[in-house]
DNA sequence: TTGAAAATGAATATTATTATCATAAGCTAA
DNA sequence: TTAGCTTATGATAATAATATTCATTTTCAA
């Protein structure tokens, strides 16, 4: 079992919420955990099934709204109809510059950015637990 | 009728495709291009109604896609199952945050953030032009 | 070990989106 | 203006993804 941590904070999540731990959670979190892209429930469904064939949809369809409310995924939508979930990266660099022109893309991390938008979130009342920031522009080849 | 520099370009779309004008669609869109929120179908449809009762759903569906395809709306998921359509702002820009728990959705603007965004693009050499901030967290209600 | 609470998985229900089709309305040419 | 063709409309149906139900199984604390 690999992503000890992730795993850690998910196990910690269930525990506050009174939930238990299963083999099948523990298995879709950790099949979960190991992917780099955007994943849908029917592809996720269909790797775990690999190992565990008589796993359900439903269970998956559960475990990643888990993951979601503990800030473990984020679920998002590129307009082909279908939720998408999206891992952290481990490193937590999860800021993108992306070139309009050429498409390159280079990830940042700035930790004021994070400071201000937690400022900013408690003005609203809110407590962040993840985030997505994606600038868009010209790079130095393109500008 | 206001927004009329929004129903030019709309109008000039419409004549590129070959597409018709009429007042079904006129109405929907200026009534589209007044709200300042995130508005889903069902919404607009129910504001459409008030002056217009026997507009179909299926008129605002298309009247909203094609406002999309000519980029007068932005269609966003935020999470609660439905599509909901940003008008662009007169007055710029805005960024979200997003309650992971009960699909809330505040916006805020943050100068700073935005300043520092572009000096961290200038550090890899990049010319910011645009960007999309989303936070995912939990508001009052549900933390 | 036991029993209450929660999880599972198959199936079903619900909901949003998209497509269909008969009729109505807009547009162009004469 | 009108005839004739094209596109739009609105009611409804089809599709597809998401959410829920429920009988059974599993977990975990006492």
């Amino acid at each position: 079992m690999q992503n000890l941590s992730k795993m850690d904070i998910l196990k910690s999540y269930l525990e506050t919420k009174g939930l238990k731990s299963t083999s099948q959670r523990d298995y879709i979190a950790d099949t979960f955990f190991k992917t780099n892209t955007h994943i849908s429930l029917d592809e996720l469904l269909k790797k775990v099934k690999r190992k565990t064939p008589n796993i359900g949809y439903a269970t998956v369809y559960r475990t990643m709204k888990l993951l979601t409310e503990c800030g473990l995924a984020i679920a998002r939508q590129f307009g082909d109809g279908q939720t998408r979930y999206e891992n952290l990266p481990d490193d937590g660099h999860h800021d993108h510059i992306i070139c309009i022109k050429c498409s390159k893309i280079c990830e940042f991390q700035n930790q004021k950015i994070e400071q201000l938008q937690a400022e900013a979130a408690k003005k609203l009342g809110f407590t962040v637990v993840n985030h997505k920031l994606e600038l868009y522009g010209y790079c130095s080849e393109c500008s």
